[in-house]
DNA sequence: ATGCCTCGCACAGCGAGA
């Protein structure tokens, strides 16, 4: 099963790009995030006809966020955010079993500016997205926590093209990195890093700067492994090429394929 | 120190992203 998660900066400016990036890549499973659309703005018709089933859990401009199953798979949703979520208006986490692995789809707060409120929020929602991990990870079952987790968890320059250029920045700080590195050491596996633990792997190129063009990136786009996941991984990457188009989104397609 | 670029909203320029 390969199961992917693609940042794709709204809905509405890039369905071209990610119906194109379905028939391409073929992931089984493909979690969402930045739809920046309400609900009844989800082009349900477009993804089905594309062969896929999907739930989505939107919001008027912002957030918003998806899962995408290869018609012929079994999705039953478990979760429409997260339990004792801090903001119930922000749409930020759905979650489904799918033919017996538990998804879930996750857009963390960025937290800018720091300090500060919004940074707050952002560690708050982990918080709350940490408590979740831990009823799954009880559960036993193989789960996968996707998304765009807005956490450079390291200052390696495999991870960020620079540690200096972002050192103030919220997607740096040591308290969401503490958090994200809590759930590695409770037992969740980095699936990039299983798969290549070392060697820069950016998911993520600012529009400004040229950045994509200097390879000026750096890695937030992450899928989380249960041990039951992990010990079925057996690839994982980034489609970098995705990100080079046009009208691209910022962030590149992450994936991790389990046997 | 700020804007760079993009999206959504709404139709001008701003909030938010990261």
């Amino acid at each position: 099963m390969k199961i992917a998660t693609f940042n794709i900066n709204g809905i509405g400016a890039r369905l071209p790009r990610l119906l194109e990036w379905l028939e391409e890549t073929k992931p089984d499973v493909a979690c969402l995030q930045e739809l920046k659309a309400p609900d009844e703005r989800f082009p349900q018709m477009d993804i089905a006809a594309a062969g896929y089933r999907a739930i989505w859990h939107g919001q008027k401009s912002w957030n918003g966020v998806a899962i995408l199953a290869r018609e012929g798979l079994e999705m039953v949703e478990t979760q429409r955010g997260l339990p004792d979520d801090p903001d119930p208006s922000h749409s930020r986490y759905i979650e489904a079993t799918i033919d017996g692995v538990i998804v879930g789809a996750l857009y963390l707060p960025n937290g800018n500016p720091v300090p500060g409120p919004k940074f707050d929020y952002k560690l708050a929602w982990f918080d709350a997205l940490a408590d979740r991990a831990k009823t799954l990870f009880a559960g036993e079952k193989p789960a996968v926590l996707a998304g765009d987790w807005n956490v450079i968890s390291t200052d390696d320059k495999d991870d960020v093209f620079s540690a200096a250029r972002m050192a103030d920045d919220a997607l740096s700080q040591p308290e969401s990195r503490a958090a994200f590195r809590r759930l590695l050491h409770a037992g969740w596996t980095d699936a990039i890093r299983a798969i290549h633990p070392a060697g820069p792997v950016y998911t993520f190129w600012d529009y400004t700067m040229n950045a994509w063009a200097r390879d000026a990136g750096f890695r937030i786009d992450h899928l989380l492994l249960s041990p039951a996941a992990a010990d079925r991984l057996v690839d994982a990457g980034v489609d970098r090429e995705t990100r080079g188009k046009e009208k691209a989104s910022d962030h590149a397609p992450v994936w991790a394929v389990l046997r």
